[in-house]
DNA sequence: GCCGCTTGCTAAACCGCTCTAGTTGTCGGG
DNA sequence: CCCGACAACTAGAGCGGTTTAGCAAGCGGC
């Protein structure tokens, strides 16, 4: 038989249709009996549940949708989006739910994905990432009545769930760190300006420059191309007064910024101390290794997709789960400010 | 209303289901002038087709199903694959199909999934990918009649069709290019031997060494991480006739290779040529820039997807695609043999 | 002995759509 | 003027499940 569907097993079984869907999905209203001679005729012809049939009569469709608004050749480049899918799938995989995936050009083309995907029933839910200043898409989910699960920054999304890590705290981390080894002149290299943890690390790093006294605090934001990354490098190191450590925002760019030093004969860590506000095996690599914030990407996106599940069962309540704050790994890129650099 | 079904456009338009269902799909049986008043009143309540009821009446499921059997974690670390997704977004999203992506443990439970998704009518095709040397997957796929794109060499995979590149001559055209530089003792730092990449490569490697009288050519196996990769090359290095030139199968390997060249004090181009086969952001933002197969990943995924939508559009002939052979990067990580290396 | 309640099951409606068979209306040809 | 062909449309069955209403049997209590 080429599919057998739940009329097949009733006849078999000699039971109704509606017996043998009582007894697949353990509810009530067949006997013990009955419903392991059931499940046994099913098992038998190797039944399975019609995905598209169940999902008719308003069930769930068993899968999320994430959508990425960023060139699609960019992705690659990312290791926390890679992490962070990881991490996710871990989450949902044990459910069985499966992720739906799109890599779109703009936000509004991740509208409309959103709006067909809601209407078409192909999702029972949604993660948003990438957060903006003033996010468009929050209002859209809210309008859908989709569970959602926002990854950002702390404060509430409408009706939304929210994950997020404090990187503000983080950030305040790397500088407090930077400022022991004695380091006053501290640049950032900064992400895009339209994005939410863009300008959270941006504002903890004015904060912490007020009250530790630090002489210049520059931020330079860039793409989070590596591309910009070494531009801005490039520029910061050639000032007269050049920074004695830079923060990157990404790995990507950090490990950029650290050819240009090579390239412009500036000794890592003895004349500029390197930090990257992201960790990955890029930042393990090369050398001199880097220090860097590490945040269990991986974890991350188990814990989005457990917080997006409980969020699909019980929707009528959102949740806000802050995740472990970024943690400063130290490696070699990073070293007391040498006396004679002052001087340089 | 909450959500407009045909029947309500019916009402509204003064037309039987049917009429709407005839209209909405492009099918002969309506007027133009009913169809144009159906497609507007469609148009007014905002109406999109249900899936899930679609798919009930056999059609298509609009999504193709990715599954990857590799540790969860070390996905994010291969900017391989996720180059490859977006390719395979971009080809995928033109005709709107969906991907459905899942990161499973290993091989049984990659068929098992194959298994459920087709069973439960989720897609309407698949990717296989790290193909392996006697591939168990090949004849499940077949088996479950569902049209299949093998990404990997030449070759037929039964009635699959497969999307390949020639990493035969890649290689030769590797090893001829040290060669000419005056390399002569050659090392090879390996991927999983049970892949058939793997297997291709390591024998192209042979014939050329043959073929251009090379004194030695080492293949070190390794399980594609940084850490085997740096243990690899610094067994290498350590070796009184140490290799002049290594290849290494992923450009993660090569830069982790070249991290313990520096911190061996090997110098690099100088004492050893380092060449990755395999190309992404890693390779141009390390310094010395490693030299480089790039074969366009975007695009091969970008390939594979309009293959795969082929291959699902006319089931019964199988297609093989070669793609464009990846072609030598020349960076700054080789060099022509210097005369005093010879001693060393 | 009858009433009412629970248990275990069946029959059938329903979800939103597609598609076949059948009906009606129009028109041309003999 | 009638018949057949064809175009335009309708009615309704069916896809594979879930779920509700209903029914028969069994059983305890008064």
């Amino acid at each position: 038989m080429a599919r057998p569907t739940i009329a097949d097993i009733a006849r078999r079984a000699g039971v109704s249709k509606g017996a043998v869907s009582f007894a697949l999905n353990g509810r009530p209203g067949v006997s013990e009996a009955t419903r392991a001679l059931i499940l046994q005729v099913a098992e038998e012809m190797n039944w399975r549940p019609h995905s598209a049939a169940r999902a008719l009569v308003g069930a769930k469709a068993e899968a999320v949708g994430l959508v990425i608004a960023r060139p699609a050749r960019t992705i690659g480049v990312e290791p926390f989006f890679a992490q962070l899918l990881s991490g996710l799938q871990a989450g949902l995989s044990a459910r069985a739910v499966a992720l739906h995936l799109l890599v779109v050009e703009d936000t509004a083309a991740e509208i409309e994905v959103y709006r067909r995907w809601a209407s078409e029933h192909r999702v029972d839910g949604f993660i948003l990432v990438d957060l903006q200043v003033r996010d468009p898409r929050v209002a859209v989910l809210e309008e859908l009545g989709l569970p959602s699960v926002v990854l950002g920054g702390p404060g509430r999304h409408g009706s939304l769930s929210s994950v997020w890590a404090d990187d503000r705290e983080a950030m305040l981390s790397i500088v407090e760190y930077l400022s022991a080894l004695g380091h006053t002149r501290i640049a950032h290299v900064s992400g895009l300006p339209s994005f939410r943890h863009t300008q959270r690390r941006i504002r903890a790093l004015k904060d912490s420059a007020r009250r530790l006294g630090l002489v210049e605090l520059l931020s330079v934001p860039t793409d989070f191309s590596d591309a910009e990354g070494a531009a801005a490098t490039r520029t910061l190191l050639s000032r007269p007064d050049r920074p004695t450590a830079i923060i990157y925002d990404s790995d990507v760019m950090a490990v950029a910024g650290l050819g240009v030093a090579g390239e412009m004969g500036v000794g890592v860590p003895r004349e500029v101390s390197i930090v990257a506000f992201d960790d990955s095996v890029l930042a393990r690599i090369v050398h001199p290794a880097l220090t860097a914030l590490s945040r269990d990407t991986f974890a991350l996106g188990q814990q989005v997709a457990a917080t997006l599940l409980e969020t699909i069962a019980e929707p009528g309540r959102p949740r806000e789960v802050q995740t472990q704050t970024p943690r400063l790994t130290v490696r070699e890129s990073t070293a007391p400010l040498a006396d004679g650099t002052k001087s340089v």
